[in-house]
DNA sequence: GGTGCTTGTCATGGA
DNA sequence: CGTCCATGACAAGCA
């Protein structure tokens, strides 16, 4: 029946109708239950085969006739009946004016219903946020690191800054042994630079409570990669690097405190490039933030951000703390970012109302999947909506249904509006199907609403009235079973009609639940649509921390560096001299004071830690 | 006429 | 076992 219904749904065209006897009868799915005959039949006419056969099993025939394959063999008999069924396919006028009034309710709740929502996406989409990124962003990556505001004879306040950056890497202790002088804390930088009395070599450079022990650099955030972008401040660095050592620059370049600083095994050989192996745990991290910051750009690239788009983000947290900018969602990006892989979602996710279909479906398009809007703001009047709201017509996005029973039983009007599909008929109008019509009312008008009406109404629905099934199909539908049974038992009904209830609301309850099938499938799709966008927000935020986090430690390397040369530089020996930066290093012992120690003793120290983080990788 | 989307329907499996 | 529900698959209708 099933295949017949809908070979003749649209009409019963013969081609349409031979084109389905033939598939049926080509064997696809023929076992399926009423798949029977009929080809040039109307919905009616249909209807009344089916009418037919039940009442055929009224007369006394047995139900297994009616089985499948028997109705299979009996097609060429049911169209012949069909021919001559199609006389009786005249519905008595009982039908007639209560359609027609029943076409003013199901415009009422079934058509008009949508007509607001246009406005609420509007208004929703207006209310998401902009996420726009403020124009004056385009400032490259790693600029100007350095305020420039600090002074750098402001020790002080500086070695605080570090002291308090280094104790957060939780450092270990300096493993040397050489510690030759601890100095008690106190002033740091006065006057306390000379040597330790019982050392002629080692000297506790007593920088108030240095906590540096253990703390050497790596200077690969200086290497010329990264040099080789425009910070301003590098300027300052650079005089400390160069490989033609003066003395300051010699000691940065083979001291080992600045092991800090600058690795003893690169001195004279790859001073330029600062070489990034260092043992300390600072210079792993500044190994791994140096590699992160390199794949930081990679991942730039990868998601579109430009370095443009990456000053951006770092001049976006100068300003402030760059919560929930998403550049490679804000229009700006946009155009700088065309065609990377956010750019569809930024186009959805920036694009709304109207527009909201056509970019989602352009971008759902490339994930092969359906067109439907896929807007996190239409998303957020699904969720206004209490969970409809996917399809950009309304007038069909209505038409789906997410039927939850019990809240349609405790809102009555709305009982229809989901799924007047098929089921369309109003609340009244299917209360009142089994009423006698009123007898004065104008004819045309009349019938013509009755034909449209009819047209309207389910097959089920068709198949309901040629039974006289005395309830409606919203009953039969949405009943729960007990009172359904008990609907039942208050008839009389016959076992064809018992049948086609049966199978009424089977199909009913099928059909609801493949629409909220379908609008969960939707859901899921949106969801997952949306956990992409905010995976990719993520992204970038933590990209932009991470940009953040990159330009604090180089600026702390500056500090650190300048605060060494400047206390090496006021380093004196018995004699009033300075130390040789080629022969002596400041080294930062575990707790937290500064030693003066030689540089081929900085040297295997700083052999011994860089063997210690390559072990631990292993 | 071909294509994609929507919808109804059936079969099936799980609860 | 009957019922309900979810879901894949198919077909028809439609734009």
């Amino acid at each position: 029946m099933t295949r017949l219904d809908r070979s003749s749904h649209s009409g019963g065209g013969p081609a349409k109708g031979s084109r389905a006897l033939n598939s049926l009868l080509a064997g696809h799915r023929v076992a399926q239950p009423l798949s029977a005959s009929g080809s040039r039949a109307s919905v009616q006419d249909i209807d009344l085969i089916d009418i037919l056969w039940r009442q055929d099993i009224d007369l006394g025939a047995g139900r297994e006739i009616f089985d499948y394959s028997h109705r299979q063999k009996e097609q060429d008999v049911d169209k012949e009946l069909a021919d001559g069924v199609e006389q009786e396919d005249t519905w008595p006028g009982e039908g007639a004016e209560v359609l027609a009034r029943n076409l003013l309710v199901d415009g009422e709740t079934g058509e008009s219903f949508p007509a607001q929502f246009p406005a609420d996406i509007s208004s929703l989409t207006e209310a998401v946020p902009s996420e726009s990124e403020p124009p004056g962003l385009q400032n490259n990556l790693l600029s100007p690191l350095l305020t420039g505001t600090e002074s750098p004879f402001d020790l002080e306040q500086q070695w605080q800054d570090l002291m308090s950056i280094m104790e957060m890497q939780a450092m270990e202790v300096n493993t040397s042994s050489e510690i030759l002088y601890n100095a008690p804390p106190g002033d740091p930088l006065s006057t306390n630079y000379s040597l330790a009395p019982n050392t002629p070599i080692n000297q506790n450079v007593s920088l108030h409570q240095a906590s540096l022990g253990g703390c050497s650099q790596d200077f690969s955030l200086f290497s010329p990669e990264v040099e080789s972008l425009p910070v301003a401040s590098s300027s300052t660095l650079l005089p400390l690097v160069p490989s033609n050592s003066t003395t300051l620059n010699s000691t940065f370049s083979s001291t080992n405190l600045a092991g800090l600083f600058f690795p003893p095994q690169l001195n004279g050989t790859a001073n330029d490039t600062a070489g990034p192996e260092l043992p300390d745990p600072l210079g792993g991290l500044l190994d791994e933030a140096m590699l992160d910051e390199i794949s930081l750009m990679d991942l730039a690239i990868e998601e579109g951000f430009n370095s443009v788009q990456a000053s951006q983000l770092e001049e976006e947290f100068d300003s402030d703390s760059g919560l929930s900018l998403d550049s490679s969602h804000s229009p700006s990006s946009l155009s700088s970012s065309e065609g990377s892989s956010s750019s569809s979602s930024s186009s959805s996710s920036s694009s709304s109302s109207s527009s909201a279909s056509s970019s989602a479906s352009s971008s759902f398009s490339e994930e092969g999947a359906v067109g439907y809007s896929s807007d996190s703001e239409t998303l957020d009047l699904e969720e206004a909506e209490g969970a409809v709201g996917y399809q950009p017509e309304y007038s069909k996005f209505c038409r789906m249904s997410y039927q939850d029973p019990s809240q349609l039983s405790c809102l009555p009007y709305l009982e229809h509006v989901g799924h007047n599909h098929t089921y369309n008929m109003a609340p009244s109008a299917l209360d009142s199907a089994d009423l006698p019509p009123p007898s004065s009312l104008k004819k045309g008008s009349k019938e013509k609403q009755a034909d449209f009406l009819d047209k309207q109404m389910s097959r089920d629905e068709h198949r309901a009235r040629a039974m006289k099934i005395p309830f409606t199909n919203d009953k039969i539908i949405n009943l729960p079973v007990e009172e359904f049974n008990e609907l039942l038992s208050k008839y009389q009904l016959s076992e064809a009609q018992l049948s086609l209830i049966r199978d009424i609301r089977r199909r009913g309850k099928n059909k609801m639940a493949a629409q909220n099938c379908r609008k969960r499938k939707l859901d899921t799709i949106l969801n997952l649509e949306r956990d992409v966008e905010d995976l990719q927000r993520d992204k970038a935020r933590l990209l932009r921390e991470k940009v953040e986090f990159l330009r604090s430690l180089r600026q702390m390397k500056q500090k650190v560096q300048s605060l060494y040369q400047e206390v090496f530089g006021r380093l004196r020996d018995e004699n009033g001299r300075p130390y040789s930066p080629s022969q002596y290093a400041l080294q930062y012992a575990g707790d937290g004071s500064v030693l003066l120690i030689p540089r081929t003793l900085a040297d295997q120290q700083a052999r011994r830690q860089e063997r210690k983080p390559k072990d631990r990788r292993k």
